[in-house]
DNA sequence: CAAATACTTTATTGATCAATTGAATAACCA
DNA sequence: TGGTTATTCAATTGATCAATAAAGTATTTG
């Protein structure tokens, strides 16, 4: 049997790997980069500007990251795209938002100031628009900007980023109920596009969660560009 | 609507609150902490105690836990019991184990080490467990501190401190095959039991994972000291 | 009631570590 | 070669950690 210290040692140097994960995930910018990572893979210039970081700087966060083994780099000439190295990873951090607005007041306080004017009848659950989808009495359009649809999203769903969305109205049958949806919980972007859209006329509903806990509960999804829904 | 930088000074305070969360899980020590409170509940002393610190340094982290609000303090005149906050505190840990397991090869080389001359045969999952209780052909044994096993254990389960177990030895039936559990899959006050009870000629089998785990996965528990098992 | 005791927290210090910026470097491509 | 993208480096500033010493707080004792 081994050593009483060498068994001290040991469980030591384990506990500090798994502190290191802590520590990648002690920094509310590390956080941002993997809540973005979550959607798609980025190159570091993108995940710079969505962030508002310096490059620099985010090059330095995803060194860390990638210190800890949360997220997998892959290169093409000189660009490098980041991406999470296990869907894992993004559980973790759906646990710690979990987490953080089952015991931390503060952060339900804040995130009610965040959506202070969404009116929350227009939101249902994945449940709900499944049953949607099987009458197919619905448009689902995913606002995210297009290379996070392209890299994943709700089988069925069309790709109207919010930018063009006031451009692309045409696009949309405004017999039908539309449902839209972006990143997750935090992401606003669901919420500008369902004003758009409301104040147009359409009659809109506004999925409670995001594409990456939608991947992560195993629901269809599609990939890339498909322009017709898969049936 | 929200104004723009309204909404992103918000985003900016709400990454910040869940990144305190990810600081209280970035240190070795916090983590030692949340292991042992994930137990039962403890003193300060003892915690200090369990992990070999000084109490004024367990003082100051289990501070930082509080700040994160990952445990909560009750006082009983002079004496503080800190516990978990929330049953998810330790899912949390949970999945971070989980997550160095499947992504950091250091981890699972320690885990490795750590249990070298462990005889992978005798262990056995949950459910082989719960089919071997309802046969009523085996003595459970908890051999983690006392204190541990009556703030919650496996239902069925009797209480023999490792250290006690060698002048116990008599309370075990030679006849029934013997399950012996601990803290979790670091511990290793199980597989010490283990070798203990097979020199004497027990027929021994060892749980994969600790009584957290246990309960965790909402199977019957029991608590305090009860000494007849709940049939 | 004051003094002593037991348990816990806070303050201070010095050392180490982390975050950010801007400049420099490296790698690739056209 | 010049331009683009990413990483590294150096330097500043601020945060964190562990250890010791000091201070609080409730309980017990003389």
């Amino acid at each position: 049997m081994m050593a009483q210290d060498e068994e001290q040692e040991v469980k030591t140097q384990l506990y500090d790997q798994f502190a290191l994960i802590g520590k990648a995930l002690g920094s509310a910018r590390r956080l941002e980069l993997i809540d973005l990572l979550s959607q798609s893979e980025y190159t570091v210039e993108k995940l710079a500007e969505e962030s508002n970081m310096s490059v620099a700087n985010t090059s330095q966060h995803l060194k860390t990251l990638r210190a800890a083994r949360l997220v997998d780099v892959r290169r093409e000439g000189v660009v490098a795209y980041y991406r999470l190295s296990d869907e894992a990873v993004f559980q973790t951090w759906q646990m710690i938002r979990d987490l953080g607005e089952a015991c931390i007041a503060e952060i339900e306080w804040l995130t009610g100031r965040l959506f202070q004017d969404r009116d929350h009848q227009r939101l249902i659950p994945f449940a709900e628009l499944l049953t949607m989808l099987e009458e197919a009495s619905v448009s689902v359009v995913d606002v995210r900007p297009q290379r996070e649809f392209e890299a994943g999203h709700i089988q069925g769903a069309c790709s109207i980023p919010l930018k063009e969305l006031p451009s692309r109205l045409p696009e949309i049958d405004k017999d039908k109920e539309v449902v839209v949806y972006c990143r997750g919980p935090y992401s606003t972007l669901a919420d500008k596009a369902a004003k758009t859209l409301m104040a147009k006329g359409y009659s809109v509903r506004q999925l409670e969660q995001g594409f990456p806990e939608w991947r992560t509960q195993g629901l269809p999804i599609g990939s890339g560009l498909e322009l017709i829904p898969t049936s």
